[in-house]
DNA sequence: AAGTTCAGTAAACGTACGTTCACTGAATAT
DNA sequence: ATATTCAGTGAACGTACGTTTACTGAACTT
C-alpha cells in the first residue's frame, strides 16, 4: 500500500485538461484568469480543501504569479507526500498534476526534483525556526514549563502537518542529498535551542558543550514525539495523550540529567 | 541524485540475458546449475561482490531452491536501499533484476512489493534482537558499561550495516504500512530491553513504567545513532569518534537522570 | 504602438514499469 | 516408469514516466 496505484487507471491525461471543460472551475470565476489559468491543485482523493484557498483577487504581476505556480508545486508535493508517502516516491508528472499545471512547466522552477525538495527543506527549517521564535517571544512561564511546551509543540506540529511530515520523513530515510541538509537545519536548530537555554539561564552550571549535546538529545526526542504525534489517528485522543505524556516524561528525565550532569 | 537513473539507458532487458552468455559465469563453473541457474546477483556499480559468495556446491531441493531465491530478492532490496534509496523508491523489476531472476517470478515469493518490504522488517527484527541476546550472554562489564556497549553497537551496526539502515530508513518514512511494522519491532526491542534492564538490577529504583520510558528514550536516541554512523563515510575515523563520543554522552545523561527519576 | 521576454502549453520521444499468461523441465510423488 | 507439481521463463499488454521541442500570448520594455 501507500506506492503508487499500481498501474491500471484512467490514464493521466484526461485529468487536467477535461478538469477544467467539464466538472471544473464552478468554485470560481473562470474568467479571473486570462489564460493560464491553472487547474484546482485537488487531491486526487479530496477535491476541495486545501492549497489555494480562495487567494483568488487579482495577482497581476508576472513574477508573482511565477511565485505562486512555484509555490503551488511546493504544496502539491507537500500534500502528496501528506498521503503517507516518501519524496523519493513523487513523481514529477504527479506533481505538476496536483499543482494544475503541464510538467514542462516544471523546469521554468527547478532544474529537477532534488532542487524542489531542497527548497522544501529550506521551507520546512523556516517552519521549524518559527517555533523556537515564538517560544522566544513568548517567554517560558515558569509553572509547568515542560508540559506546556509540550502542548504548544503538539499544536504547532498540527499546525504545520505537512512540514513536520516531510521533516521527519526524510530526516533519515531517502536520499542522501536530502537528508544532508534536513541534518544540517536540524544542526541549525539544535544551536538556536542551546544559545536560548542559555540565555534563559536553564542549565546555569553546564557547559556549552553539554548544553549542545543536551540538545541534540531533546531534538531527537522532540522529531521522534513528531512522528508519534502525526501517526495519531485524528479520533483518539486517548492515544495523543499518553504519547503527550511519554513525551513529557522523556524530557523531564533530560533536564533531570543535565542538571545533574558533570564532566 | 540517488533516485531512479533519470531515464535514457540501455534498456533494461539486455543486461539478464546477455550476462549469461557473454561477460557472465566465469567466476562458477555453469554446469553447477541444471538449468534455472540464477544470473549472478551483482549490483550495476560493484559487480562482484555481496550477496551469494559462493555458498554454491549443491542445494538440491527444490524447497532450498525457493528459499535461496526469497533470500536473494531480500537480499537484492536490502542491497538497493543500502546505496542509499528509501524502500518506496525500489520497482519490483529492479529487485528482480539484481537477485538475477526474471520479474515474473517474484510473485511466487511475494503477493507484491509490500509483502517483501514486510518480510524485511521481520528479518531486520531478528537482527535488531540478536543484538540484545549476544548483550546479555555477555554480561555486562561493570566498568565502563556505557562505552563499551556503544562501540559493541557501533560494530555490530556496521555488521549488519543494511538492515539498520532499512530499519533507520522507514522508521520515520515512507509507507505507512511498513512504518507500523517497524515501531512495532521497536516495541518488542524496548519491551524486551527494559525487561533486561530490571534484570540486571540497573535502576533499582525505578518503576516499571519510568523504566520502560527510559528504554524508550535511549532506543529513540540509538537509532539516531545509527543513522548517524552508517552516514559516515568510511575514511573518516575522527567524525566517527566524535559521533561515539556524543552517544556515549548522551546515554551519560539519561541514566543519570533515570537515576534521580521520581514520580 | 511595436518589440521583447518568458511562464505556461501541447505533443512527441524513448524508456521503465507492474502484471498476466502459457510454457518448460527438473524435483518430487505415485 | 509415469504422472504431477511448481519455481523460473519469455513475451506481451497497457500505463506512466522524464525530458525535449516548437508554440502561444499576456506581461513588460522601448
Amino acid at each position: 500500500m501507500s506506492r503508487r496505484p499500481a498501474a491500471n487507471m484512467t490514464y493521466e491525461c484526461s485529468l487536467r485538461t477535461e478538469s477544467r471543460s467539464t466538472g471544473g472551475p464552478e468554485w470560481l470565476p473562470a474568467s479571473a484568469y486570462t489564460r493560464p489559468m491553472p487547474a484546482p491543485p485537488k487531491s486526487l482523493i479530496v477535491p476541495a480543501v486545501a492549497a489555494k484557498p480562495a487567494d483568488a483577487e487579482a495577482p497581476i504581476s508576472r513574477g508573482d504569479r511565477k511565485l505562486r505556480t512555484r509555490a503551488h508545486l511546493l504544496a502539491a508535493a507537500l500534500q502528496l507526500m501528506g498521503e503517507g508517502r516518501g519524496f523519493g516516491t513523487l513523481s514529477l508528472r504527479e506533481i505538476t498534476r496536483v499543482a494544475g499545471v503541464v510538467p514542462a512547466s516544471f523546469y521554468r522552477h527547478f532544474r529537477g526534483l532534488d532542487e524542489l525538495g531542497l527548497a522544501l527543506v529550506e521551507e520546512s527549517g523556516v517552519t521549524l525556526r518559527r517555533l523556537l521564535r515564538e517560544a522566544r517571544r513568548t517567554g517560558m512561564p515558569p509553572k509547568d514549563i515542560l508540559r506546556r511546551s509540550v502542548q504548544i509543540f503538539r499544536d504547532y506540529i498540527h499546525a504545520h502537518r505537512l512540514h513536520f511530515m516531510f521533516v521527519a520523513g526524510e530526516r533519515s530515510g531517502g536520499s542522501a542529498l536530502i537528508r544532508a541538509a534536513v541534518r544540517a537545519e536540524e544542526r541549525h536548530f539544535i544551536d538556536e535551542m542551546s544559545h536560548d537555554l542559555r540565555q534563559f539561564g536553564l542549565m546555569p552550571g553546564s557547559s556549552t558543550a553539554a548544553l549542545h549535546m543536551a540538545c541534540g538529545l531533546v531534538v531527537t526526542t522532540m522529531m521522534n514525539a513528531a512522528t508519534d504525534f502525526l501517526d495519531v489517528p485524528p479520533d483518539q485522543p486517548q492515544l495523543e495523550r499518553e504519547i503527550t505524556e511519554n513525551f513529557v516524561r522523556q524530557l523531564r528525565l533530560i533536564f533531570l540529567g543535565a542538571r545533574v550532569w558533570r564532566e
